[in-house]
DNA sequence: CGAGCTTAGCGTT
DNA sequence: GGATGAACGCTAAGCTCG
């Protein structure tokens, strides 16, 4: 249907990609003549055809919008209306005004940075990337539409002119480490989300030196420049979603506060095009657009009964939030890495060995890239997409956490060649749920297993699903061998129906390895809210009291179960105690595990001196859980003498149940997968 | 019913 | 002449399991 009115006589005007908006440096563009040369030179792509697909179902999410709207009685929007009129409320309530904060982000960066280095290039239309895609384009190659995330023949076709200049990481993190060391003079716990863009929060710098924001930023960027060459755009204003849309206004090398008022944010915010907040892209701008006629911010709020009757509550607050211009005004805790992945484009591929000899290169990245940061994962996650841009993922969760090149590629490939005979293009890997890092960040709502007895946490509640742990070593092979069967504690038994009485759970610890800081070497590179646990300590002390970080917030809660243990737990923890005093003096040959016994267990760093089971030092976290494990077998034998009617409760189960698990778990996962495809293609049919 | 898992998709640089 | 990236975080929805 909706093809019909493309094939009018201007069928480009309906082809929109990321990079066919307005951006900075696009003024005055002959935009329709762009459109076209995009849309030509894409058609009949593959890439295009696609494209033209998920248009479709975008067209189809937006009829059902507006088709749900229509079915709204008046009793409906006045129900919403008054559920949105009080989430404006309390969204209102919580308007912070008090702090300045500013977005700091350099012109053209990369382009600018080749520039610098390549004076040559100055004045002349210029784009870092490839004939296949561009990072950044200079000013003077904007002129002609040419644009970042634009591929690079595109471009060619707009700007016949235009040089291309490969990427060199090395350079713009060089020159990006320069721009930070001006940001912490004003800052010194800024937010770095990129190379080039930071936040800063100047709310402290403006009172100490008793100048204006405005002056703040004439200053930072001033320095910038001095100390790098560059030139970059600054927006000041009392929250960061603000700050952000503010430094896009007069770039480049430009300038824009916002003052802290609420008058003059309603102002601002009442004109403003909702595609300039960031988080509202090319699909949420189409939904909003063309399902609810919500043109600018103003309009979220006139239309917030729909919202809410139309959006998951969530999203209905953020779109509340941008209508109210309200943002984030606290500096955010420590954030950990969470994922890490890595995939590669190539040619298209049909012949399974050559693609699983490029997964396995890319199970190598990753192993590589894991061990670089120290980490181990367990969810396994491989993305595909095939010759005509159909993107698939495919994921498993292990028992263990894995980070070699061999577990990794191992479980890759039977992913991979469950979806064979394929046409590939591009294969990715991405490791998450991470465990016990060698090296890097360790959740720190997570303890070690003798810190928890200590603390009387194991008169807690099982909660925190988030950081239970399942490790099951004997996925692997060779510990499979262990006559020793003991030390496998199984997540089997892990849910506990009896929530209260589920005050020992073993499932939910973590090894602590004595590392919490973020594995951050030098400046980083992508996505970065880097900050050292200094950073993050001042960022606390410096918000106030709602927000802590969640360090603190969870140990906190922590401190709360343990005052509300009742006094048998607390007896039963005693025990615990006592006990272990007592096995530590008693039993010479096996020894209680303190964190030096854990290094001391394995005689010639090789062999464990409880149970004779050998195991290489390399196998740290391997060794960490077999350690724990005896201690939690001696505890089970301290619970023994101490309640023993406690103890039926309690999950410390033989490694049985955790074989079975193993078994059948992937299986289930691989069924589905195939039902859903089935699911999909007949969809499609139907379609 | 809730937690955990899987898959898909959006947004950002 | 052909040719449209990489690496994250976040959310929604649907499913399974206990």
């Amino acid at each position: 249907m909706d093809a019909s009115s493309d094939a009018g006589d201007r069928p480009w005007q309906s082809y929109h990609t990321v990079y066919t908006n307005a951006k900075a440096g696009m003024e005055g563009v002959d935009k329709e003549k762009v459109q076209r040369t995009v849309y030509e030179m894409s058609k009949g792509s593959k890439f295009f055809e696609n494209e033209q697909k998920k248009e479709a179902f975008i067209q189809k999410k937006i009829e059902n919008i507006r088709s749900r709207s229509t079915l709204l009685t008046e009793a409906d929007i006045s129900h919403f209306q008054m559920i949105a009129d009080k989430k404006v409320i309390e969204l209102e309530a919580s308007r912070v005004l008090t702090r300045t904060w500013l977005h700091v982000d350099m012109d053209a960066f990369y382009a600018a940075v080749e520039t610098l280095e390549n004076p040559s290039l100055k004045c002349k239309p210029m784009a870092v990337g490839g004939l296949s895609m561009i990072s950044t384009a200079n000013y003077e190659a904007r002129k002609f539409g040419v644009r970042a995330a634009m591929p690079g023949f595109i471009a060619k076709k707009l700007c016949p002119d235009l040089i291309f200049v490969p990427t060199d990481f090395k350079k713009y993190t060089h020159y990006s480490t320069l721009t930070r060391k001006v940001f912490e003079k004003y800052d010194p716990y800024f937010m770095a989300t990129s190379l080039d863009e930071a936040y800063l929060d100047i709310t402290d710098v403006c009172r100490d030196r008793r100048v204006t924001s405005e002056e703040i930023a004439e200053e930072l960027r001033a320095a910038v420049y001095e100390e790098t060459g560059l030139t970059c755009s600054a927006g000041v204003g009392p929250n960061r979603m603000l700050a952000k849309v503010c430094s896009d206004i007069n770039k480049p090398n430009g300038q824009f506060v916002l003052q802290n008022d609420r008058m003059a944010v309603m102002t601002f915010i009442s004109s403003l095009p909702i595609r300039k907040i960031g988080g509202i892209g090319k699909v949420t701008e189409h939904m909003l657009r063309d399902g609810l006629g919500i043109y600018t911010c103003e309009e979220m709020l006139q239309k917030s009964a729909y919202i809410c009757a139309l959006f998951s509550s969530c999203a209905a607050d953020f779109f509340l939030s941008v209508g109210l211009g309200l943002g984030k005004t606290e500096t955010p805790e420590l954030s950990m890495r969470k994922s890490i992945s890595t995939e590669r484009t190539f040619p298209a591929i049909e012949d399974d060995t050559l693609i699983l000899q490029k997964l396995e290169e890319i199970a190598e990245n990753l192993s590589n890239d894991m061990n670089r940061e120290g980490l181990t994962g367990r969810t396994l996650t491989l993305k595909v997409k095939t010759a005509s841009f159909e993107v698939r993922s495919r994921a498993v969760t292990l028992q263990r956490y894995i980070c070699s090149k061999e577990d990794i590629l191992t479980h890759a490939s039977k992913l991979l060649k469950s979806e064979l005979p394929l046409s590939l293009r591009l294969i990715g890997l991405r490791m998450s749920q991470f465990g016990n890092e060698k090296l890097g960040p360790v959740d720190p709502t997570q303890r070690t297993l003798k810190n928890f007895i200590k603390s009387g946490d194991a008169s807690s509640k099982a909660a925190d699903g988030d950081n239970s742990i399942q490790p099951t070593i004997s996925n692997n092979s060779s510990l499979n061998e262990s006559k020793n069967s003991g030390w496998i504690y199984s997540p089997d038994a892990s849910p506990c129906k009896n929530g209260d009485a589920c005050d020992f759970d073993l499932g939910h610890l973590l090894v602590d390895n004595g590392r919490h800081d973020f594995p951050c070497h030098g400046p980083c590179e992508m996505n970065d809210s880097c900050r050292s646990s200094q950073c993050k300590e001042g960022a606390a002390e410096r918000n106030g009291d709602n927000s802590v970080p969640r360090t603190q917030t969870s140990m906190e809660a922590l401190e709360m179960r343990d005052t509300e243990a009742s006094s048998s737990l607390e007896q039963l923890k005693e025990g615990i105690d006592s006990n272990i005093e007592e096995t530590r003096v008693s039993d010479d040959k096996q020894q209680v595990l303190s964190n030096q016994d854990e290094q001391s267990i394995w005689i010639n760093d090789y062999k464990c001196s409880v149970c004779g089971f050998e195991l290489p030092p390399c196998f740290i976290e391997e060794r960490q859980y077999h350690s724990d494990c005896h201690l939690a077998e001696r505890l089970q034998e301290s619970l023994k003498q101490v309640t023993p009617d406690l103890l039926q409760k309690h999950r410390f189960t033989p490694k049985g149940s955790a074989r079975k698990r193993q078994k059948s778990a992937p299986k289930a996962s691989s069924h589905r997968t195939i039902d859903l495809f089935f699911m999909k293609g007949k969809q499609n049919i139907s379609e």
